[in-house]
DNA sequence: ACTCTGGCCTGTGGGC
DNA sequence: TGCCCACAGGCCAGAG
């Protein structure tokens, strides 16, 4: 189950593999994967064939490879009839969600091909680099379609590149930036945080609000931060959202220095090798075990599992009590 | 305008 | 052994 970590090893390890290299091929096993494309699967294809992938971007757990010199006419009915903007910036991009079960494997040609394998796309030999880029989805949650590029609104970059532009993938372009993001905005993000009337878990999981935090680094965050799920938002001091998206982002760098998370084998990364970084959580997934900060001060307390937004929730009941009249 | 629920998917595993 | 159901959860459409 990927999250930000997850997608930024693909990130980082698919844009050597794939940049300046063109799509000579496309095959859609099953276009169920490809269901966010409005135009169709033709469309999808004649977007793709023929375009050189300039770069992989990133924004919270949306990956594109915007594209330039595609032949195909009239992509997704841009009356520039191309693929390159007015300032020779690319005008498409291949967007991917890898949602639940998503991988995007690098894989020579004779390889098998996987059992839930959705899309093959054959890209120009280049030595020495496998020349197949695979999607390969369990549950289906993910996919693969082809937005256009729109400007960013603030005018920062789109996402975390190689070559940073300040142009967005349309299909990302309402998610707010995340904690990884060297331009995302603290006070931009408590602003908005201090006005909704919800709980902290809940707005941690608003990709609109901040992206990349999932259910699991969202539980690791707020037991890090030794914040309740259910917190009122609009009572947040600033230096309790502070703490909470700084342990946020500590658990994300933690889980991109092992390499990613891997929880039931479904995640690997672009070379097809599984993280690690499991065995470092503190809550998620520790149901019954003890809290390890308790037990560093002597204290014996096991963490809690609950039902929450149809998710679950991991708390320690003695560091993270539940909230009373919004307050501690 | 904001908040929140339901549904999309399939493989796994426990209960009977 | 085999059937059934709960569970995993990111994201969006649509209800409230």
């Amino acid at each position: 189950m990927p999250e930000l970590p997850e997608v930024e090893v693909v990130r980082r390890g698919l844009v050597s593999w794939v940049r300046g290299r063109t799509i000579t091929g496309v095959e859609v096993l099953d276009p169920r994967s490809i269901r966010r494309h409005a135009l169709g699967l033709e469309d999808f294809i004649g977007n793709l064939l023929g375009a050189t992938v300039m770069d992989v971007v990133r924004r919270g757990k949306f990956l594109w490879l915007p594209l330039v010199d595609s032949p195909a006419a009239q992509p997704l009915g841009d009356p520039a009839g191309g693929r390159v903007g007015p300032d020779s910036s690319p005008a498409v991009a291949l967007m991917a969600h890898l949602g639940m079960s998503g991988q995007l494997l690098m894989q020579d040609a004779a390889a098998p091909d996987e059992k839930h394998l959705k899309v093959r796309l054959q890209l120009s030999p280049r030595e020495g680099m496998p020349e197949q880029l695979r999607f390969v989805d369990q549950r289906i949650f993910g996919g693969l379609f082809v937005t256009a590029m729109v400007p960013t609104d603030d005018g920062g970059p789109g996402g975390l590149a190689e070559t940073p532009l300040p142009l967005i993938a349309g299909e990302a372009a309402h998610i707010a930036r995340d904690p990884l993001d060297p331009a995302f905005s603290f006070d931009l993000f408590y602003r908005r945080l201090r006005k909704r009337k919800t709980g902290l878990k809940r707005a941690l999981l608003d990709q609109g609000l901040v992206s990349g935090i999932g259910n699991i680094y969202a539980d690791e965050a707020l037991w890090r931060a030794q914040l309740h799920y259910a917190r009122p938002t609009d009572t947040l001091r600033r230096g309790e959202a502070e703490r909470v998206l700084e342990c946020a982002r500590a658990v994300m760098l933690d889980a991109l220095a092992a390499g990613g998370t891997s929880f039931d084998s479904l995640y690997v990364n672009v070379n097809g090798a599984s993280g690690y970084f499991d065995r470092s959580l503190n809550a998620y997934g520790r149901e019954g075990q003890p809290c390890e900060r308790c037990a560093a001060a002597g204290i014996h307390s096991t963490i809690r599992r609950e039902q929450f937004m149809n998710r679950s929730s991991h708390t320690c009941p003695v560091c993270q009590p539940r909230p009373r009249n919004g307050r501690f």
